[in-house]
DNA sequence: GTTGAGCGTT
């Protein structure tokens, strides 16, 4: 079947935007969030029914309803939590609504091609959105391109976009992130808390592939598979909620069984933090090898009805695993509270806890669920780099992401 | 074979 463009809007009243098919006649869901970040599947309103109807997805691939897209309207899908409800003020959108407003940073762009020039990526970028800063980074003997360079865009809201996808950059493709000397300024909880461990990969399986499987679930903002192989893969979702309520699953992928769990904090220079922290806590509390984090249900770590302080926390954060053993030592403490224990190792999950949850029981790391942290969330950003600035800034290499 | 890494002459 011949190349075709199918028409795809974020609501049935809104103008569609035409998004190309593939050779044999499918549309790939990346195809789709590419224009439409975060979106999980199509729908369309049957011309006979008048019902919508679902389009089928099978692992990240999208088909035609009777085998022809046809000329119909085809509406955007979003995760739940990430459904679009404009009257509704609700805690998600608060959240989002705080987002929106956040500063723009630098961008980092890995896999540049040696030719690229600034012009050219001020030429791609601005089709995204207005585009403030670029730079490719040369050696400064030779003038020749190290590969790499930065984007800084006008709008937060451009730059979540672009940090949604990959991109094809004079032939090659590129990843653009938020770059390292960024990111330790934001919480190592949102970035611990928003990335999962994928386990048992077999060597067939591509970042292409993991971040189209994973797409169906909500927006991915990071693939990352170790080479050389070593079977497993590292998946970072813009949204905690989505992480947790994987973790604990076992997923199909290409007919592969692979096992979903938390992603641990990398040991980079951890063992000095540790020397030097946790060990007003009851030590390490790593206890019982793996374990910690996803093991006491497929939601993560439960800090809901345990009221840290900061100190607490910044001690904890001086260690990877010392808050563990801290919240171990809480839950003793307070286990009327009728949360999870956070030290066992127990392999029963009882429920997928999806993300669909808007209980306020529901647990996470987001700022919003930590009671200390609103009150002195004047500024930007979350509630552990605002109300926890300095620590985190100074010690966040020992949760280093 | 179940726990990671191309990062900026400001």
């Amino acid at each position: 079947m011949a190349e075709l463009y199918i028409r795809v809007a974020e609501d049935e009243n809104e103008e569609p935007m035409e998004i190309p098919s593939e050779d044999d006649g499918t549309v790939l869901l990346s195809t789709v969030a590419a224009q439409f970040p975060g979106a999980c599947g199509l729908r369309y309103r049957n011309p006979v029914s008048q019902c919508m109807r679902g389009v089928r997805l099978v692992e990240g691939i999208l088909h035609a309803p009777e085998n022809d897209w046809g000329s119909l309207v085809y509406v955007v899908n979003y995760p739940k939590d990430n459904k679009r409800k404009m009257d509704e003020m609700d805690a998600a959108s608060a959240v989002k609504m705080k987002r929106s407003i956040e500063k723009t940073s630098d961008l980092i762009i890995l896999g540049l091609p040696w030719k690229t020039s600034e012009q050219d990526l001020k030429d791609y970028f601005a089709t995204f959105g207005e585009v403030i800063m670029v730079q490719v980074k040369r050696d400064v003997k030779t003038g020749n391109s190290k590969g790499f360079g930065f984007v800084r865009f006008t709008e937060y809201e451009t730059q979540s976009k672009v940090i949604s996808q990959r991109h094809m950059i004079d032939g090659r493709w590129c990843d653009c992130k938020l770059p390292n000397s960024k990111v330790k300024y934001l919480s190592a909880f949102t970035l611990l808390f928003r990335k999962i461990f994928v386990g048992r990969c077999t060597e067939d399986i591509t970042t292409d592939e993991l971040r189209q499987f994973f797409m169906q679930y909500g927006e991915v903002t990071d693939v990352f598979i170790p080479k050389p192989f070593r079977a497993f893969a590292f998946v970072t979702f813009a949204d905690d909620q989505v992480a947790s309520a994987l973790c604990g699953e076992d997923l199909i992928i290409k007919g592969v069984s692979v096992h979903i769990s938390n992603a641990e904090p990398k040991h980079n220079n951890s063992r000095q933090m540790m020397d030097r922290g946790a060990g007003a806590f009851g030590g390490q509390g790593y206890g019982g090898g793996r374990g910690g984090i996803g093991s006491s249900g497929s939601s993560g770590v439960n800090f809901g009805g345990l009221s840290l302080n900061p100190a607490m926390m910044a001690a904890a954060l001086q260690s990877s695993w010392g808050m563990m053993g801290m919240l171990a030592n809480q839950q003793g403490q307070t286990n009327s509270a009728g949360t999870a224990a956070a030290g066992q190792t127990s392999a029963t999950r009882d429920q997928s806890q999806a993300y669909s949850s808007n209980s306020t029981s529901y647990s996470s790391p987001s700022s919003a669920s930590l009671g200390w942290a609103a009150g002195t969330n004047s500024a930007s950003g979350s509630g552990f780099s605002s109300g926890f600035g300095t620590s985190m800034e100074s010690k966040s290499s020992g949760w280093g992401m």
